[in-house]
DNA sequence: TTGAAAGCGCTAACAT
DNA sequence: ATGTTAGCGCTTTCAA
């Protein structure tokens, strides 16, 4: 069925003209609509299939007010508003560094994959977004005000993001992944941090670990925060009320480096909990440079089960956090709130779950 | 401006009613027009500004046949034909450790960060598909017949990817990363791998390494096959015919069995040169675990310059891929082809160029 | 069950 | 320089 690039693309006409109905007719046969005679079903959908037809959907959208199409956005703080940018905006330089600081950890990939799982099936599609400066923001709501999308999955990076209020004041459909800092009607997708933490304790507790030590993630996410909590606590409750932390950015390199502090400090201890995998590895690779053995010396817990707690070595156990089905939920939301069937803010808390593996 | 979601968006008759003029002159005055008389077209700005008019996309898109959008699909090979694919297609599992494979290395990111910079200031956006099933390819290729995007921004991760010669017989604009397998009337933005490997080669060499090896990327993508038979040429020129090679994946585990298989036959190998970073730093991890130290027992040369090469310890010394410059070059070749300002496929190769870091 | 016809909101050719 | 008008391709009442 190739067809030249120059022919005109086929049109509802051009299908009912060939099949002898009319437009209206085929545009049920193809929406699903009943009542119509499964003869003439058949008649036109042959004539979709020898005039190569496909609908347009500009056309539809403009009639259905439904784009098809959600907003990913990928949120940062950035300046709040047109303060002291210099014209222009952001820079490349910048961008880059934004995007490939949210590429670098296999999380946003586990997003995309969920979204795109349940997306797919719909014939809905993910638009990619950044929203990393107050200029970015505007286009993201403007594209969503112009019917572009038709609602917006958003994963902040920042506490601070303006961007969900922002979204919530113009009504417009979104899910957040994790709850917002400052409460925002919007629904959103989160874990039990705390009960994460808590297992991550306990598994090192009853392992037999007796000098535990942790690398938190930034203090200033909640998501850690709660991570940090939920550990602490599980640890007081067994009598071990003071554990020596350091603070990470979740990154591999401050992973290595809180390691290397703590070990400095400790170097007697035996256990350590790394608030995600990628600061996992990292402690793995300086424990390492330092000649533990890991678990013998060193057990190590790490958090997310992302796939680098596979590629590691050894592999990491670790607290799974189902993103993906996290990431499904958020467009499952998105969905019904765009449909209209869902109305009131929603919150679905998931259940970590302690991964077993080679190193701890 | 805060706009409860039951009223109406506003249309441009709204705007014209409320400046008092005819919507082709609200349209003009929108879309930069010329022959628009200046006091009028503030009359019209204001109303705009009052009424808190957005366009509507569909509308704009039904009548200049442009939804501004281009997809962004991420290749793999899979099932060239509904051959022996269980119903239900490919499952949530198989999705999830494709996309997870196509994020673990930046270079993805990289793509994203490039085609944005490129896009965005063009008010043009990237929806992001996966084709690693020939149901996901149709859907690819509906998507782009039905003008939901105006074209397709294609990178492959396997040679036999039918994707572009499907695109190319329906005369779809698309730009591929990297020089087809097979001959295919695309543009497409590639490297010139070749040089890239001599680079690394006469680098090592120049260095005092005597004793050198290298980690290949899969020699059934060009390439990895380009890079190394640079590298080789470059070693031969040298009067060095034979260099010790390892097939890896592209991955950091295969970049350390690699590395583990080389120590173990040649012990006192003194340079090696990796064909991407994450194999590179697989590499540096095996050496050390090892004891070798870096770049003083062993240099190391990666390639990509992608953003582990600066977190991995050492600093990477790396063959640059420009990776953003590459992916943004690829957006603007689209989008002359979608303007129709460029009609005959073109490619555009990139030079490679080594940083040298701490590595080596 | 099918068809006729009225738009959805916009741009662009044409007329003024 | 501005307004009038005719669609773009589709869905969806309303009649038949």
């Amino acid at each position: 069925m190739v067809r030249g690039m120059n022919r005109q693309a086929p049109t509802l006409e051009d299908v009912a003209r060939e099949a002898g109905v009319s437009r209206a007719t085929v545009s049920r046969v193809i929406n699903g609509v009943r009542n119509v005679d499964p003869s003439i079903q058949d008649l036109v959908r042959r004539a979709i299939e020898r005039t190569g037809y496909t609908p347009n959907r500009a056309a539809r959208s403009l009639v259905t007010r439904r784009s098809g199409t959600v907003a990913l956005v990928v949120s940062g703080a950035g300046d709040s508003s047109a303060d002291g940018v210099p014209a222009g905006g952001v820079s490349a330089q910048d961008q880059n560094a934004f995007t490939a600081r949210v590429f670098a950890d296999p999380f946003f990939g586990r997003v995309v994959s969920g979204v795109i799982g349940h997306l797919r099936p719909r014939c809905m599609h993910p638009v990619l977004m950044f929203a990393e400066s107050a200029e970015a923001r505007a286009e993201v709501l403007s594209y969503l005000r112009q019917g572009s999308a038709d609602g917006a999955l958003v994963v902040s990076t920042h506490p601070e993001d303006p961007l969900p209020a922002l979204l919530a004041a113009e009504g417009l459909p979104a899910v957040l992944f994790a709850r917002p800092a400052r409460p925002v009607a919007l629904s959103y997708v989160d874990l039990d941090h705390r009960d994460g933490g808590r297992q991550a304790a306990d598994h090192l507790l009853a392992r037999g670990c007796r000098r535990i030590v942790t690398v938190a993630g930034p203090l200033d996410v909640r998501a850690s925060q709660n991570r940090l909590d939920g550990f602490r606590d599980a640890m007081a409750r067994q009598g071990r009320p003071y554990v020596p932390i350091a603070e990470g950015g979740f990154t591999l390199a401050s992973g290595m480096s809180a390691m290397a502090g703590l070990l400095a400090e400790h170097p007697d201890l035996d256990g350590v909990f790394a608030a995600n995998d990628l600061m996992a590895q990292g402690v793995c690779q300086m424990l390492r440079e330092h000649g533990r053995r890991i678990p013998e010396d060193v057990a190590v817990v790490g958090f997310d089960d992302s796939t680098i707690a596979v590629t590691c070595s050894p592999q990491l156990t670790t607290v799974r956090q189902p993103v993906e089905d996290m990431a499904a939920e958020m467009a499952r939301l998105l969905e019904e709130h765009i449909r209209g069937v869902r109305t009131e803010p929603t919150s679905v808390v998931f259940d970590p779950e302690l991964i077993v593996r080679d190193s701890a």
